[in-house]
DNA sequence: GTCAATTTACTCGGATAGAGTGTGTCCGAGTGGCGAAGG
DNA sequence: CCTTCGCCACTCGGACACACTCTATCCGAGTAAATTGAC
């Protein structure tokens, strides 16, 4: 997977802690340290996806577009790492001289396996949202919201 | 995901459709012409994790390890893609200036987050055995077992 | 005819090139704010 | 003092190199069978 995907809900649930505030992205580079460039592709993808907005111009940057209720982690996965299924069939038993015609019309049952397992994935990933993440953290680092409040306040 | 996973695991369901007799690579990238060098290394792969056994020399290939009810998805996957988490926790949370150690010992709830979800995909690969595919496609397309041993005795 | 040594053909196994995707960087288009000039 | 115009700095957005993994291939080590020769 993508390693973009961590930066991407990291941000999310920054960007979720400072507000209505639009950030640029080099700011939010800066908090991790990461390459602000490479970032900013990633909040695109996001931007595309629906799940941020972004402002052009002085004063402008990404924002959520939704409320952090409304963002399943499976929205920011997709955007990111795309969301076509990680195991493809590419249908390959009607390849060869054995192959049968008759069986084309079944679902191959491999590809049913794998999709079954896949779905059991993104619905895990679909039923957690960016705010429930932020619910845990704020359990187990009740100092960490306001934290970062302040740090995206200081280096306005 | 690599597109070697579903070379092995129609190999699989056709080595154990054969039986106790072993089958070089040759033979099996035939039934549905795929470059059977590369093939090769995917069986390797699932030798070196004990899924296969290799016979080397004259009459040589390789054959199931264990009875296809012991052999699971997950086992063919991960012998194959690897067992690494797709998602894996770089810990961005500690780089920056805004960095807090005392958060360090509890953990990443976006890791959890992400690693519930893997887990979940893992369980499903996990509960299919590959007897229990081969179960299916006998319900759906009864002649393929069959075909495929007779196949693969015809071409011996 | 039986046995043993040798040759032979076959298979796995790892080492070696080429293509595609993820990673990282750079520069241009657009935009809002700021300041200067004029009324 | 207020309004308007033009300049400027800032930000996103996409276009451009680099690296790494997946894809594909080839050749050598080892092995079991077949062959040949002697007894």
């Amino acid at each position: 997977m993508n390693e973009g995907v961590e930066w991407a809900v990291h941000s999310c649930l920054n960007l979720a802690w400072i507000g209505e505030r639009t950030v640029p992205t080099a700011r939010l580079a800066a908090f991790y340290e990461l390459p602000a460039a490479y970032l900013n592709k990633q909040l695109q993808a996001l931007a595309r996806a629906d799940v941020l907005a972004s402002v052009s111009g002085p004063r402008g940057g990404f924002r959520l577009a939704r409320p952090p209720e409304k963002i399943t982690l499976m929205d920011v996965v997709a955007a990111i790492d795309g969301d076509e299924p990680a195991f493809r069939c590419t249908e390959i038993r009607q390849r060869g001289s054995a192959s049968d015609p008759a069986t084309y019309s079944k679902p191959c049952a491999i590809d049913a396996a794998m999709r079954k397992a896949e779905l059991a994935w993104r619905r895990e990933l679909a039923g957690q949202t960016v705010a429930d993440v932020m619910a845990t953290v704020e359990r187990s680092n009740p100092g960490v919201p306001d934290k970062v409040r302040r740090w995206f306040d200081d280096t306005r």
